[in-house]
DNA sequence: ACTCGGTGTGACAACGTTGTCAGGAAACTA
DNA sequence: TAGTTTCCTGACAACGTTGTCACACCGAGT
């Protein structure tokens, strides 16, 4: 074992050439792999490199040569502990990855203030490009940092106040394909419960709900139309007061993952489950093995991700340009039980 | 509207200090908001900085104070689109950004190779510390880097060829007391499947079963005992085995998440879900609504994260030092239905 | 008037790296 | 043999920021 200094600081490229017997930039050529440097010192600087446990400091670096930037994504979710959200990291993620980049992640729990700290300092930290899950709130402070190239797109949500980027379902196609289905079983009361209307994607699958019953000549109660639903509890007691209405639904369309939840709660609670139809928009993990299997919408997540990411490299070099594109990725109908529950 | 500088470039101190007339240093101390600066010249630097939209170049400022570090932590995940990962990292996360720290995220996939670049490759990022979930491999390749004092904590499960902190849930109790439960509504022929035997959790999860039938004076079978089962399509033929054996088991202990649906899928395949008792480790999302609802070992990850995040930062700053702390979390009995059934 | 201490400001170097350029040695051409 | 090209190497400046230091100014104390 040969004494090596490994006392508290990182040996730098100085500590390496003075080793090596060589001059500073000749061991930059070395660890960055140009051509012109001779065998022979190549392989001092190597050795010396291996013996003293030096590894380039990546910060250094990206000051240096600042045109190529940090190599780092900034991406802003909702909440990494919710499977969307982890879905989308991880199909970004992957895509950085096969580039050479980092992905810094970032909840912003629904918080306007926090988003905006959030993209500040990553800005600061000289992230390559954004991809955020936005806040119902204002973006036009990011104008700014567009125009100036760093390329931002948006996910899952149009932004306010701000031309972008974007990529998000087709909630309006799919809401009104799943509401069509159960009309075609023949229900006719057909109740939909959504989140916030501030949100786009909840707005929108309320308006493909709506598409599907005037497509079929129905005008909906509505008081079958439930909005601002923001949490699993709330849906379970909406659910609950409307199959204790006088006039129940025979059929619920829940537009949200956690509204689905506490909709297949209440069902359970009133033993209504094999009675009602349910159709929800979002899949979820085991929705198969709940009795009766619960068919949802499902999303493609993971592409979203992907083009997320695709949109911000060609942004960032160069091979698009012009205004903000506005991405929709298709839905699938995952039909289960759920779904095919007549109308009694 | 006034005609601000929008081109390509970022705003440098040194444009900030020309607009405003002063010197470079002046707009830093203004920034950075260091108290020796006059009224006038403060108001001058905000001005001239609002103008030309500047945001200080954090990797610059990052290389100039060396000693601070990059006030960014990296974490190496297994995936993190799987539920266990997701938590740890928003638990990592709240620790991290209360601290002003922002978190680069990785998954490995159980690849030992690419365990080995992301860590490199954060290295090289200068992070202040990092939180590994380790993979079955060697991980002496860390330990220079421990030396030269970059916090490393792992997480999960104890690493291989290094001392370091460590943060995992109390495995072997928590079976232990799994199995014991069942053994006390009467059953003797338990089984127990299980991950390979090469991840720590695992193999701890097998040691607590062992104790668990030990203490009751019970010998297990060698054919109820099924190792190194890895995904839940394996685990759903494993279980069906088991249950179409000659000499079925009575209860099911199933060491892991996804060996846990695999039994859901096979008892319910048969038919036996209601006949043979079921315990699992890990809680999963809907546990509770399924039929019967399945009992399980639940893991505190929020708590395993903060506690990691906690003793990474205490590292750093000095308030410990020495050999590996190895902390382990406890684990918490879900009873459920499925953890009620008496043998037959 | 003369030093003193305090306050505000800026010049300069440095963090670790890489781009630019110049120069020496070796290999080629005429 | 002299001139040219090629190859390899190192000195130096620069990226954007901040720590150190020196200095100019002001009012106060002798």
């Amino acid at each position: 074992m040969t004494t090596m200094d490994t006392q508290g600081a990182r040996p730098t490229m100085r500590e390496v050439a003075k080793l090596a017997g060589v001059s500073i930039k000749t061991v930059s050529r070395v660890i960055n792999e140009e051509p012109a440097v001779s065998e022979e010192l190549r392989s001092k600087v190597l050795t010396a490199a291996a013996q003293l446990g030096y590894r380039p400091n990546f910060t250094a670096s990206t000051l240096r040569r600042s045109a190529g930037g940090t190599r780092t994504l900034g991406l802003l979710l909702k909440d990494v502990a919710n499977p969307f959200s982890a879905s989308l990291l991880r199909a970004i993620e992957d895509r950085a990855r096969a580039r050479g980049y980092a992905v810094i992640s970032a909840s912003v729990d629904e918080d306007d203030e926090r988003e905006r700290e959030l993209s500040q300092a990553f800005l600061s930290r000289q992230v390559d490009g954004l991809i955020i899950v936005p806040t119902a709130g204002n973006h036009g402070y990011l104008a700014r940092e567009v125009e100036r190239g760093t390329p931002i797109v948006f996910v899952d949500r149009a932004p306010a106040g701000i031309d972008a980027d974007t990529v998000s379902s087709q909630n309006l196609e799919g809401a009104r394909d799943a509401v069509a289905h159960l009309i075609g079983l023949g229900h006719r009361s057909i109740a939909f419960l959504g989140d916030y209307m501030t949100i786009s994607t909840a707005s929108e699958r309320l308006q493909g709900y709506r598409e599907a019953m005037a497509g079929a000549g129905l005008v909906p109660d509505p008081e079958l139309i439930v909005t601002d639903v923001h949490s699993d509890v709330v849906a379970e007691q909406a659910v609950r007061a409307l199959l204790l209405s006088r006039q129940p639904p025979t059929a619920l369309f829940t537009a949200q993952n956690l509204i689905t939840i506490g909709a297949v709660r209440a069902l359970r609670g009133l033993d209504m489950q094999h009675r009602v139809a349910l159709f929800g928009f979002d899949e979820f993990l085991l929705s198969d093995l709940l009795d009766p299997a619960v068919a949802v919408v499902e999303q493609d997540i993971y592409r979203i991700g992907q083009t997320a990411a695709g949109l911000l490299f060609d942004r960032k070099e160069g091979l698009r340009t012009g205004p903000g594109e506005h991405i929709r990725i298709p839905t699938e109908l995952i039909m289960r039980s759920s779904g095919e529950i007549p109308p009694v």
